[in-house]
DNA sequence: TATGAATGAGTTTTCATTCAT
DNA sequence: CATGAATGAAAACTCATTCAT
């Protein structure tokens, strides 16, 4: 892999966090990689492919933490808690990444393939509620709508964490896992008889 | 009393929704308000200050219709379920507020009063939480730290209503408000003995 | 006269003199003379007219002190001096006159009557000469060409004036005033036999 | 080497010479030179800063020939007639600068650094006068005080070349170098025993 | 006469992108 | 592959002036 190309990626990457992709320019991605106008266009083309190709890669590098939790958990409880966690970790441990995905989707999605990140989006979706089922104790029957439930597990970290990586919020997004996960467990476990 | 002014924050609405703040011309108001660059500039000074108006004036409306609801509740059930509800109901009512409110903070964030932006949030979240410990049961306690309390409630929706807001998801938000409204109840309810 | 169009002027003048013509803006003359756009208009059609106004206004003030102290010159010496200082003490008393006139000659020139301006210019020019010869002693000769004589005279004051008007020269203007008539006296007294 | 830069400043020098800075239009300085604005703005950043190099390099090329002629000089009154000769003759063979530095500097002042323009001033100042003292003749004292030498020697040549410059005047400048220059002498030679 | 909202041509400046070296 | 000068369309903003009240 030319070095490079990641320069230029990790530049962008930090560049796009703080300014948005419209408030970013190639010469902000140029000073901070050290690389030369041409030397960008060579690699990429244009500003929006850059983008494009940072936010593809950050949701499939979400994605894959995600997976690898789900596969791991071994009963319900187990399940929610890795889809919540992995989504604490990877923010935690990608925070310009994490702002970028939050704040630029609507920008990428009139420009990149939408069609591609609906797929991926999709097959995500599928992937998680099959797996529920796999998991859950016979009988079970989800106390909300389908199309809810993703809502409901992620949204509040999800809330929490844009005003963790704005700066708005000061407490710790990592302190915050264990309960964001007892709550998930709370709203989806089974009724208790 | 001067409806140009309104015609302009209105327009400007709807463009910035569209396109967000910096996707959005000078033109394209002007465009679709019928006003002239001059008046613009008479009335607003920037296209920054057209965005931050309206942002605080979101907020203002947002807010208004959620103590109004707050004040209603009568016990921790129907304030947890009026927070939702509200937030639900004024998504719906306006769509167009909503997308620029969820998707401009970042930018307003980054030009306007900071710190008037500041104080409305901390007003409204201790006014909240006083108003959470007026109506819960004697004795009750938090089942979460406070600094997550609003995202457990609120995340979900907000969650949702950006994907309904973008077309992603096509499943009304206004059809899902009970369901968001048991959750949270499930979340903060009392333990049962 | 309504102290209005007064105001106008004054503010006007300050304007001009700290921004020049052009780097003054309407909206500065209404704010610093505390009139209305409008009636800016009213009084006087345009930002040049107002300009023209100070500038022909200016000249003519300026012209008035000198040709009283020139009709008081009993003889050639007092002729020279009279003219260095009525200047001298006309920038003294006018500043801010005194820096518009100085520096706006260019862009009035490219809009207002330069007839105008070149019949007061050629006229004061000429009653200078007739009574320059009036008190000298019979048979003088100028000692250098016609055209030079007035710079001759002024050059040096004006030159000195332009410093310290812009304050790069601390050193009073007025304090230089014997200085420089005893210069204009070296330059075209008489040659001593 | 690059031409182009070369080409703006000569461009920006004509426009700058006829309609001042603030008169001088981006687009003007464009169409005169050949560049595109892309281009103006790659090399020079702002009008202001066309403007700065301009003038800094019209005093040090001014400066030059006044620093030449004054070294050859061998006496107090060829000293005097380098001044005053070397600013004619500079002045007649740069007329577009001449009128730029002569009608601009106000404008100058205000934008650029004025901090390298008085260091500038000042060791031009202070050279001269320690050349004067160099040749002028033991014992001699100076007929006036230090601040206004400069003026008295060069006010009239500035005086009368702003009249010629704006075409007021239209006998040539060239012509009238002898006088300006016995004039200097007369003010400035030791008194005749 | 006084007011200030409204107008829109004109200006400066930015910035993604191209391309010759 | 790398460089950075060159391009020009597009953007934000200014400001003299007009005009209805």
């Amino acid at each position: 892999m030319s070095s490079r190309k990641d320069d230029i990626l990790q530049a962008a990457l930090e560049c796009f966090s703080i300014h948005g992709i419209e408030g970013t320019t190639i010469d902000m991605i140029r000073e901070k990689s050290g690389a030369s106008v041409g030397s960008l266009y060579h690699h990429f083309g244009s500003k929006e492919k850059i983008a494009s190709a940072l936010y593809m890669e950050g949701l499939r590098n979400m994605r894959e933490l995600q997976d690898k939790r789900v596969q791991r958990a071994q009963n319900l409880e187990q399940f929610l808690k890795a889809i919540v966690g992995s989504h604490v970790d990877w923010i935690v441990t990608n925070p310009d990444w994490a702002r970028f995905l939050f704040s630029q989707r609507p920008v990428v999605s009139q420009t990149g393939d939408q069609s591609l990140m609906k797929e991926e989006s999709l097959a995500s979706y599928q992937q998680l509620m099959s797996r529920l089922f796999e998991l859950a104790p016979e009988g079970y029957e989800l106390p909300y709508p389908k199309a809810i439930c993703v809502s409901l597990l992620i949204g509040p970290v999800h809330e929490y964490a844009r005003a963790w990586l704005s700066g708005r919020q000061s407490k710790s997004l990592a302190g915050q896992k264990e309960f964001f996960a007892q709550a998930a467990w709370r709203i989806f476990q089974p009724s208790v008889a």
